[in-house]
RNA sequence: GGGCCUGUAGCUCAGUUGGUUAGAGCGCACGGCUGAUAACCGUGAGGUCACAAGUUCGAAUCUUGUCAGGCCCA
């Protein structure tokens, strides 16, 4: 035994249930009070890193049982590692800013619009912002601790400290400089290379806009807001340039967007149909030629009744095809001439309108399109949803004014004037889903809002080689979800129009088109060298101080203004390996030990299955972005290379699911089935909890259920406690103290030692693979082989006896189980584990709290010796014939305290190897299914005789009409024969040869004698009751009542005891002979008995037929006397 | 509409490159054990492995399709 032993005061007994609220409460403040994860750090300075991130949380709202799922496992690992000797750096974050603090500041401020903010001051609502931040911080922390997750909450990182927002500021800079060319090639530096460009740009995106609120909105906001409005939908018919009556037709269902028409789109590979009208009639008169897809036609023809197709084009093939403006006045909004004609894109499809799409400025697709094809655009719509002056037909009317019976009065005015140019082929009231504030119930706008960009699809296929080097747990998430997503993926715009969140690092000098110059900051010191006003060192880098810097350009003396914009949250998250420890300027507390170089990239992450698209992905872009900075660095600078960091930010990563309610409902406030996690730790302990979460696969949805916390209580921590309890009850009975140590094992002693030899093996293993659900369940499964085999059959050798060399053997093997298990459980079950290890090691962490569990060293195999498979082989051979004792048992309604004269067994295929050991542990066999003894044969014949049926299952199709000669034969073999075909497993009639499976044999046992066939083995036993058993089996089950009585009563299990029997029988007396007395004396602890003849008693109770009455009663112990 | 996942006993889930009779726990029924355990053990009942087709000597497992549920995206 390696645990250090500070004073053997010897075992103590413990309670026979464990309060495991208690034991949490008591440990996690030995824990506190001892300063032990300190204490670990300290231990492990030097030790090879082994490195964690954990993903910060927002803390604007409590912690839910989820978030209990996430600490629990992102608990197992550090803690396994650090048992094993490396050093693992713990240390929680706060994701402080975004959208979500705000809407709780907006909410509770009762503010919803930009400008409300404006007039109630933007420092006093950035004040209101940072106080809101750690409204729940307390009871995150509560959660984690009363979870016992260890961690240092103390020293957590939060995303709104100025370390971590120059690291942000680093970051960015890095990208600014990062550029790349056409051909991939990389170039870093402050000033732009020719035909090079910056990871980092601004453009135009379309946003969800409120015109009223004066604020683009969030997905998660839009999704809020959406309702069933009726729209008028146009179809619009777009004159070609130079030819003469002949038409685009194209679908919108927002009219007002027409004002802004660019261009039209077509499918390339679409055909598209040219109709010529035959006939006048509303939508156009005779001769007029409109051209649409061809599949639109069949749902379009109500709207003309005849016409002929004339011509079919492809889509491409009509590509830049001109058209006339429906208004001259568009043609003077831009100077470019490259406007009105037909562009092609692949989004195009034939689902509805007419195949042909209308693009204006407000769509994404729009904008795509029209950016990619460089064509110039204007906005006859601004923000505010008013209509530009140069729109003379509809100047300063608002975009969606409506009328009492909700129609949209501009859209109307613009299909009158459609219709009246001759340019509306038709409308349509159509019922759709339209999206408004959630805030203010105003139409949203789809509005190109400036933002700014990283080259993400430029960096798309180092994204994706990067997730090549990535463990995925499970795996699909790789190939499937995260890697289409990579794919897939689009140009991030990491900026947001708000107020609380890191401040952009840009300053503009605000010049018009080709002019307009940027300076992009990398650092504090960096800003107050180019800031025209002197700036104290412990100015707030957030909004509003930050808009008042203004930057001049030493060289030109230009004055450069803040580019308005916060960074997305989600960057702040993606850069948490640098921005934890403000790499590369700050120096703080843990970080000086060793800088970011070591501690990335992690070993291990863990978050929820919804970070696919959040967190996992900003990781991973920022350490792209990272690495291609660096490569680029090297590339420009080949003189000063650096190593390059590792692409990927993590290495491994599981994602967990859903936790579901009971009944599989997602839990929710507004069903009242939020589970609450603090009640649940109080309830149950935190353990208990915990292993809920390890039972089951996390990556699967699960449901949280009380049940499954008791299972987990019944089958894993209570019957390591009953362990516990066993050992130290003996221990102490019999003063078994950690010097008496014996190697002389008992075959069982060696049997179970293999068997945890497995259990280090398997549960390595699976941690190692990331694997928790594998782990708990070779843990749970072994806790039944010690309880009810190990246990159960070595239980009589801790009783004190004349043997104490074997006594100590299995003292020592089961503590050193006991210390084993509590060690591999320990990153699981932290409490009970400390609690159990250190009854067992008699260590006092108090005094020294490096005697903790969590601080001991992993198991290893070779602590515990070689694996000896041939003897778990055989010991399970043992469990199986027992099994099939009891089997047979049962079938004649024998109970086992009944004893039986004799066992038959005999292995078919006359296994000699097998039958000896078997033979070897006959006592075994014998007193588990009390039997006076077992014979061991190896002809079958000795034991059974063999019957067989034919299987016309399988020779009816073999034989058809010969089936009734062929089933003769089969059913007079005689028992020799068969015996000989089981041997041999074929068998030969004739000409023909049957298998096994043509066969249907059973056995019969001769009078008296039942028997099984079962695998290999074929067991009988004999059932005949002789007076003498019949005795025995009476006076075991007066034992039984007797233990029983003493239970009730509740004495200890070393006191001594008097009985009184009475019978109603007088003769039954006779039964007990002398050694079935002295054997119940002794099985009941008894110093005397007495049995009653001269009585009258009525109240008897039944026991083995005969009426009996008994009454027990505690005398002096005196335990020399036994 | 697109992508991904799931569907195995009444319930919760295992099932490892395709390979004997598909497993465990809970629950149920019956029986048993108890000088650690108000606990436990044994036995049994309970499955067309969602459905269909295909590949194969052989499919819960591989392929395709259908149905149902979930998640993400549009």
């Amino acid at each position: 035994m390696n645990e250090k032993c500070q004073f053997n005061r010897g075992f103590k007994k413990v309670p026979t249930r464990p309060n495991f609220q208690e034991i949490d409460r008591k440990w996690q403040s030995i824990w506190k009070k001892n300063r032990l994860l300190f204490v670990t750090d300290d231990l492990r300075k030097n030790a090879e890193p082994w490195v964690f991130f954990d993903g910060p949380p927002g803390t604007n709202g409590r912690p839910h049982i989820g978030h209990m799922m996430q600490s629990a496992l992102k608990d197992v690992w550090p803690r396994f590692w650090t048992m094993r000797g490396k050093r693992v750096i713990r240390r929680a974050g706060w994701d402080t800013h975004g959208l979500p603090v705000e809407l709780t500041a907006e909410k509770e401020l009762n503010i919803g619009t930009k400008r409300e903010i404006e007039s109630y001051g933007v420092q006093n609502y950035i004040n209101y912002c940072r106080d809101t931040v750690f409204r729940y911080k307390s009871d995150w922390e509560n959660a984690i601790r009363r979870i016992g997750r260890e961690i240092h909450l103390e020293d957590a990182y939060a995303t709104y400290q100025r370390p971590y927002i120059e690291t942000g500021w680093w970051f960015l800079k890095r990208a600014w400089n990062t550029q790349l060319n056409q051909n991939g090639e990389l170039y870093y530096g402050e000033n732009e290379q020719n035909g090079f460009r910056r990871l980092l740009y601004r453009a135009d995106r379309i946003m969800p806009y409120c015109c009223r609120c004066g604020t683009p909105l969030s997905n998660f906001e839009v999704s809020q807001g959406y309702k069933t409005t009726t729209d008028i939908t146009l179809f619009v018919k777009f004159p070609l340039v130079n030819q003469q009556d002949t038409f685009f037709v194209a679908w919108t269902t927002t009219a007002w967007t027409l004002l802004s028409n660019m261009a039209l789109a077509v499918g390339p590979e679409i055909e598209y149909v040219t109709l010529l009208l035959t006939q006048d009639s509303e939508v156009g008169k005779k001769g007029e030629k409109l051209i649409i897809a061809k599949e639109r036609i069949s749902s379009l023809e109500k709207f003309f009744p005849n016409y002929k197709i004339i011509e079919t084009k492809l889509g491409k093939e009509w590509e830049n095809t001109p058209y006339i403006p429906l208004w001259d006045w568009q043609t003077k909004q831009v100077r470019n001439v490259k406007q009105h004609i037909v562009v092609s894109d692949t989004y195009v499809s034939t689902e509805d309108g007419t195949g042909i799409v209308h693009l204006a400025p407000y769509g994404e697709d729009d904008l795509r399109i029209l950016r990619k094809l460089s064509i110039q655009y204007f906005l006859a719509v601004n923000e505010d949803g008013i209509v530009e002056d140069f729109v003379p037909e509809f100047q300063k009317r608002y975009f969606k004014e409506v009328n009492e019976k909700g129609d949209c009065l501009l859209d109307i005015e613009i299909l009158k004037n459609l219709l009246q140019k001759g340019l509306l082929l038709a409308k349509e009231k159509v019922d759709h889903e339209y999206p408004f504030c959630y805030r203010c119930d105003t139409p949203l706008m789809y509005f190109p809002r400036k933002g700014w960009f990283l080259r993400m699809s430029d960096l798309r296929e180092r994204l994706l080689q990067a997730n090549e080097l990535i463990r995925w747990q499970p795996p699909h998430i790789k190939e499937g979800r995260f890697g289409n997503w990579l794919e897939n993926v689009n140009d991030w715009n990491f900026t947001r129009e708000r107020y609380w969140g890191s401040p952009l690092p840009i300053w503009s000098n605000k010049r018009v088109g080709d002019d307009e110059k940027f300076l992009c900051i990398g650092s504090f010191e960096e800003l107050k060298r180019y800031s025209t006003t002197v700036l104290e060192d412990d100015f707030d880098l957030h909004k509003p101080g930050i808009d008042l810097v203004e930057l001049k350009n030493p060289y030109t003396g230009e004055l450069y203004y803040r580019e308005n914009f916060v960074l997305d949250s989600w960057f702040d998250a993606g850069i948490m390996p640098w921005g934890q420890w403000g790499y590369p300027y700050f120096e703080g507390s843990i970080e000086k030990i060793d800088g970011v170089d070591k501690q990335y990239p992690a070993d291990f992450i863990c978050e929820a299955i919804d970070q696919t698209r959040g967190w996992f992905y900003t990781l991973l872009a920022c350490s792209v972005i990272y690495h291609t900075s660096v490569e680029a660095e090297n590339k420009t600078y080949p003189n000063k290379k650096k190593p390059l960091p590792f692409p990927s930010s993590f290495k491994n990563v599981i994602c967990t699911e859903l936790v579901l309610d009971e009944k599989g409902q997602k839990m929710s406030k507004s069903k009242g089935n939020v589970v609450d996690p603090l009640e649940q730790f109080e309830k149950w302990g935190a353990d208990p909890v915990r292993w809920l979460f390890y039972s089951v696969n996390p990556w699967t949805v699960k449901r949280f259920s009380e049940d499954i916390i008791q299972e987990g209580i019944q089958q894993v921590l209570l019957p390591l406690w009953n362990a516990y309890v066993f050992f130290t009850t003996y221990a102490e009975a019999d003063g078994w103290t950690l010097e008496k140590q014996s190697n002389d094992y008992s075959t069982l002693d060696a049997w179970i030692l293999s068997r945890l030899t497995e259990l280090i093996e398997n549960v390595t293993n699976a941690l190692e693979n990331f694997d928790v659900a594998r782990s708990a369940q070779a843990i749970t499964f072994f806790l039944d082989e010690l309880n009810n085999w190990y246990i159960r059959r070595s239980r009589r050798r801790f009783w004190k006896s004349e043997n104490d060399i074997d006594q100590f053997a299995a003292f020592t093997t089961l503590h050193k189980v006991l210390v084993t298990v509590t060690k591999l459980m320990a990153p699981f079950a932290p409490h009970l584990s400390e609690e159990i290890y250190q009854g067992l090691t008699q260590s006092d962490p108090n005094q020294d709290i490096t005697q903790s569990v969590h601080l001991a060293k992993w198991p290893e195999t070779s602590d515990i010796g070689k694996r000896d498979l041939e003897l778990e082989r055989k010991q399970s051979l043992i469990r199986d014939i027992v099994t099939i004792g009891h089997n047979l048992r049962q079938s004649q309604n024998l109970r086992v305290r009944q004893p039986l004269l004799q066992m038959k067994v005999c292995h078919r295929t006359e296994d000699l190897n097998a039958i000896e050991e078997i033979e070897k542990n006959e006592h075994v066999i014998c007193e588990e299914l009390n039997l006076k003894r077992v014979t061991f044969h190896i002809h079958p014949n000795e034991v059974v005789t063999f019957q067989c049926k034919p299987n016309l299952k399988t020779l009816g199709p073999r034989f058809g009409n010969r089936l009734k000669e062929i089933s003769i034969k089969i059913q007079n073999l005689n028992s020799e024969q068969i015996e000989n075909a089981l041997k041999t497993k074929s068998l030969q009639i004739e000409q023909e040869t049957f298998s096994l499976d043509d066969l249907l044999i059973s056995c019969n046992a001769e009078n008296g004698w039942v028997a099984r066939m079962e695998g290999d083995w074929i067991i009988s036993i004999q059932t005949t009751l002789t007076e003498e058993l019949l005795a025995e089996g009476f006076v075991r089950e007066l034992v039984n009542r007797i233990q029983n009585a003493r239970k009730i009563s509740n004495f200890e299990v070393s006191d001594r005891i008097h009985i009184d029997l009475w019978f109603k029988d007088k003769s039954v007396s006779k039964l007990l002979n002398d050694p079935l007395i002295q054997y119940l004396k002794r099985e009941t602890l008894a110093v005397s008995l007495d049995i009653h003849t001269n009585h009258n008693i009525q109240e008897y109770q039944e026991v083995s037929g005969y009426e009996v009455k008994w009454a027990v009663r505690k005398v002096e112990s005196r335990r020399e006397n036994v």
